[in-house]
DNA sequence: GCAAAAGTGTTACGAGTACACCCATGT
DNA sequence: ACATGGGTGTACTCGTAACACTTTTGC
């Protein structure tokens, strides 16, 4: 920590969220179309300046709001990593704290102070560069799939991406979309009720879908925080992926 | 990113490290002794003010050599997580980066331009509370010390704190000073030799101990960067600590 | 009845654990 | 010869993959 004299060099410090979500059965992320200069007309991740006096998940979670008309936070979120300030912004050294924010779908309401169109756009064009991001946010959008990917395996997070109630093969969607294969239906399901602190029946089931009822679900005590957030409990066994 | 037209508020920005090794078979840290306020005579981690021009992992570098006389980095160095500007230094908003560090044992020069005297310490004496560091640098150690413990699972890293060869043994010993385990010798043996893309016979061996000679390894190529340094390879199938 | 999706049983295999056992050195 | 640590073989167990099979709905 501190311990030269001179005046420290000060920057300015900003968020960029990486919120993901699963939409027709593929990896969503939320970019914004950019109306100002550096990168005008680019896409980019939300994102703004850390305020005096604000932690960075306060920042993160007003600038959702300020961007995208997100007022409330509907799932997880967590920080991701910094990018440092050296060479990542053509205007000067600018810090900035990436974070992750796994969520259900839900409506984006663009309703930005500068009405940026926030929107929807699946992760695998942008990944595949069709899609050119602004500043390094291809970079950042690559680190958070990839711990998105990760953390699926060992944690509860993939139910962040499914409501409050949910089936086991709503919840292999998710498993599904964010790791882009193919899972067996059965074996998943006994993976994912077999876990112990992972899931709870409600006693209720789904009606009116094609086949069979399903029986509904939601994270057992053990694996949510109060407000009802997937938390750091570790899935044992885990759910790993299938590797090559 | 930017969006608003007023000047961005600039935070001072600190990077903190936190250098293990293995000393004595047990996991160390290492900390300097604060000469000025605020924390005056407390330990602390190192770390300082990021300069201008700078890039994070610079300025962890930098650090480590003024504070602590560590001309070159003898082991694996990465970003561990951002502590957020609000409430965590008494003179006002400070935003930190804290680095993680896995180092063969190596000499503390301590040769800081203020002098600060740097040495290491049993990291299982500081998280059980009888030494208390400077600012939020428990937690920050609580964090780097899991997040150790995970990627020796996972990674390659746990021969970061290894020289350039070792006996699995030596490796063994890393794996049970992190995790504070003890591990069968014969099947860590099996698991870490038959990992494919882990570990590469050198041919030679060790003389002069008491005992058989052991075999000695590096790091096999798909598991180093040029410099030596374990990289961001996957064991599999990973290592895993016992679980309860 | 038939299609579709939920959920269970069964078998084969690969990896982990525990531990008996052999090997090569120093003293 | 014996102690010390390196290294291999083997039996048991458990999680996984693959897939046949039963259950319960909509049409």
């Amino acid at each position: 920590m501190p311990q030269s004299h001179p005046e420290p060099t000060r920057f300015p410090v900003t968020v960029d969220i990486v919120a993901l979500t699963v939409r027709d059965d593929a990896l969503n992320v939320l970019l914004i179309t950019r109306l100002i200069e550096p990168f005008r007309g680019k896409l980019a991740l939300p994102g703004g300046f850390v305020l005096a006096g604000e932690g960075l998940g306060e920042a993160a979670i007003r600038e959702l709001a300020e961007e995208a008309g997100v007022e409330q936070v509907p799932g997880h979120l967590e920080q991701l990593q910094s990018y440092g300030p050296k060479g990542r912004d053509p205007r000067g050294d600018v810090l900035t704290v990436a974070h992750l924010m796994l969520a259900p779908n839900f409506p984006v309401l663009s309703a930005g102070s500068d009405a940026e169109h926030a929107a929807w756009y699946p992760v695998s064009h942008v990944l595949e560069g069709e899609t050119e991001l602004a500043f390094d946010h291809g970079r950042i959008l690559a680190d958070a799939v990839e711990r998105a990917r990760s953390k699926l395996e060992y944690s509860p997070l993939g139910a962040a991406f499914c409501g409050e109630e949910f089936t086991i093969a709503q919840l292999r969607a998710v498993y599904e979309a964010v790791w882009g294969t193919r899972l067996d239906p059965r074996n998943f399901h006994r993976k994912a009720t077999g876990n112990p602190g992972f899931l709870e029946d409600t006693g209720r089931m789904t009606a009116g879908d094609a086949g069979r009822p399903a029986a509904l679900f939601r994270l057992a005590p053990a694996a949510r925080s109060a407000a009802g957030e997937p938390v750091r409990a570790v899935l044992n066994p885990p759910l790993m992926r299938p590797r090559p």
